[in-house]
DNA sequence: TTATTAGGTTGCATTTTGCAAGTTATCTCG
DNA sequence: CGAGATAACTTGCAAAATGCAACCTAATAA
């Protein structure tokens, strides 16, 4: 299951090049989760909604973090628990992640408030630099709720206890 | 190797919902062949320099399709060729494609000029409504040229001659 | 009319994902 | 202090997705 080596680079686009490293169903939900939730522990992400296998989270956060878009540190309160947190690099992807948000919204049907969704759309500049305010202070309020979602979704996949 | 129907929905985000279309390594490279590059055969994706296979390319087709992120339609020039191209909805990418190449170009080593993502960055409205212009008027001038990649990228795969 | 080209399909091997259960090292509470 | 909980994994196995090469059909070109 662990990444072995660095792949071969597909191209010199830089598209591909982001693709190669985020371009799976479960890394952009992570840096979500980090950027716009504040979320920082394996479990926070494990029950973040869309049940994400504990085996896939581990591979995935350890290819984050071979790719410099992570850090990983204990916890300083409880030496069980590991806290993940964006890079300079990882948080710099909060435009995209904007646009792409924004995109979703406007495009599938989710449970984004358009009133939300049009708050963003014309405070671009003032979401991010919050975003980015909130990174470097390490504030963990969450920009965004996670949009009612939480409620219906299933229990988290991968763990079960006897 | 057919997409069977709509799968469930993981959350009412809409990150999570525009990952579900676009959340693999080729999708969004199609997306950008179209949208940048001005791509509308099958034969052009397949030798757009990262040698997708011809039945994965097939099934991302038919999935964007799907979507109703792009339409399909016979070549008027060539009976035997199909042209691809962005729907409003395909188009309406072009922001987030952007903020993901920007990202790209200064966070992974690419043969992207400098100059030219600056000038991008710089200059992102002008680009967004260029790229938009060049979408509606079906000019398939090239927004950016591949970036280099095309001179040492390997065959395409999967169709072989004998 | 024969060859070539566009856009596929098919079969099979490899890789990646998903699922459930097990493991280890901390905590927390009586 | 000892008996659970908890956090973060790991493991084994099955299922699905991907990659590869070859083959196919319709339309065009020489």
């Amino acid at each position: 299951m662990a990444r072995k080596s660095i792949p071969v680079r597909r191209s010199g686009c830089p598209v591909s090049a982001a693709l190669e490293l985020l371009g799976d169903r479960w890394s952009l939900l992570l840096i979500r989760d980090m950027m716009v939730r504040g979320y920082r522990t394996f479990r926070e992400f494990q029950h973040s909604g869309e049940g994400i296998a504990s085996n896939i989270l581990t591979d995935r956060l350890r290819r984050l973090e071979a790719h410099g878009i992570v850090t990983v540190e204990p916890a300083a309160e409880d030496g069980r628990s590991i806290h993940y947190r964006l890079t300079e690099k990882g948080i710099a992807l909060a435009p995209a992640m904007l646009e792409l948000l924004i995109w979703g919204a406007h495009h599938e049907e989710t449970d984004a408030p358009c009133a939300v969704i049009e708050h963003m759309e014309q405070n671009r500049a003032a979401v991010l630099a919050e975003t980015y305010r909130r990174w470097k202070e390490r504030d963990p309020e969450p920009i965004l709720p996670p949009f009612q979602a939480q409620a219906k979704s299933k229990a988290p996949k991968g763990t079960r206890r006897r």
